[in-house]
DNA sequence: CTAGGGGTAAAT
DNA sequence: ATTTACCCCTAG
């Protein structure tokens, strides 16, 4: 029996995004003991919470079917900015063979090969489409309520807004948002697969306030602030977590990247490459996890000018 | 416990 | 019809 059905909410999906990127993909016991989640995430069994990760890859894969499409991988075309990039990461990600997809492995040679960053999605489709659905503003939201929501729950790359701006100008164009004095909503007949609503707010659990030594934000956006402290918290951590944080954000910020420049042109394409930034990060997070890189400092100071270069662009 | 294969059935 | 939540099972 397929078993009654409880929709996953939100609240939960943003709590189990929030764990795998603190705990790792995988960690899901780790992830529900973690009382940062626990609140969120009580009714869940940590098996519900490896097929969910697995029904969002899926998704993020682009094309669904579980496990049919053995996707043979893609090209990889043109980067807007060359730069030697995170070699540390490339580096790692390649030389590990227990590499479990072949989509990583791909992604990482590729990668390698043209030298270049490859392009991803990270769904902002999505996560513009989840800030307005929850907001649930009675004639839309406007661009600066939808930054700042998408900003509370996940990391914002550097020049998200800008990236932003261009996703919801090509998304109205495109006819999925419908904008009417500065607000958008979701056009009712769009390919926005428009999913729950269920926002019920219980407790403000989903995801902590991840600056604990910055106190005073009362309420004050914390984007700055957050990054910079995540980078000092990076100083502390183990190079493994490093890596897994600046892999993460080397990916969205990426992706965020390829997003701006996509939505200038067509955005169909750049849902196909979708899982690369995805596959890449858990690669590297997964393969920085299962082997303690032989020079963690430089592996550090590394991923930290990725960030920085990244920041700058 | 996790990964992942496979399956059922409820929702959409 | 497809998606999605949940279940079960096996190997490691």
């Amino acid at each position: 029996m397929g078993a009654p059905k409880q929709k996953w909410t939100a609240e939960e999906e943003t709590a189990l995004k929030a764990g795998v990127i603190k705990h790792g993909a995988g960690k899901w016991r780790t992830i529900l003991k973690d009382p940062e989640f626990s609140g969120v995430l009580s009714l869940r069994s940590n098996v519900d919470l490896k097929d969910k990760w697995r029904n969002m890859s899926v998704m993020a894969n682009g094309w669904s079917s579980r496990e049919k499409s053995k996707l043979a991988v893609k090209r990889v075309h043109h980067v807007p900015k060359q730069e030697e990039n995170p070699a540390a990461f490339y580096t790692v990600a390649q030389s590990d063979e227990d590499i479990s997809d072949t989509k990583s492995i791909v992604v990482a040679n590729s990668t390698m090969q043209t030298a270049g960053p490859m392009r991803t999605t990270v769904r902002l489709d999505n996560l513009i489409q989840e800030a307005i659905t929850s907001l649930k503003e009675p004639g839309g939201s406007n661009k600066t309520t939808i930054a700042a929501y998408i900003e509370e729950q996940y990391w914002p790359p550097h020049d998200f807004r800008r990236i932003l701006s261009a996703k919801l100008k090509y998304l109205t164009s495109n006819g999925k948002l419908i904008k009417v004095k500065r607000k958008y909503r979701i056009a009712p007949t769009s390919t926005f697969s428009d999913r729950r609503r269920n926002s019920s707010m219980l407790f403000l659990e989903g995801r902590q306030r991840i600056s604990p030594r910055v106190e005073k934000d009362d309420s004050n956006m914390l984007t700055k602030s957050q990054i910079d402290s995540e980078l000092a918290k990076m100083r502390n951590m183990t190079a493994q977590e490093a890596a897994a944080a600046a892999a993460r954000a080397v990916a969205e910020a990426e992706a965020a990247i390829a997003e701006a420049e996509e939505a200038t042109r067509e955005a169909e394409a750049a849902e196909a490459d979708a899982e690369a930034a995805q596959a890449f990060a858990e690669a590297a997070m997964k393969t920085l996890k299962s082997r303690t890189p032989p020079n963690m400092e430089s592996l550090k100071l590394e991923t930290m000018e990725v960030l920085f270069a990244l920041d700058s662009e």
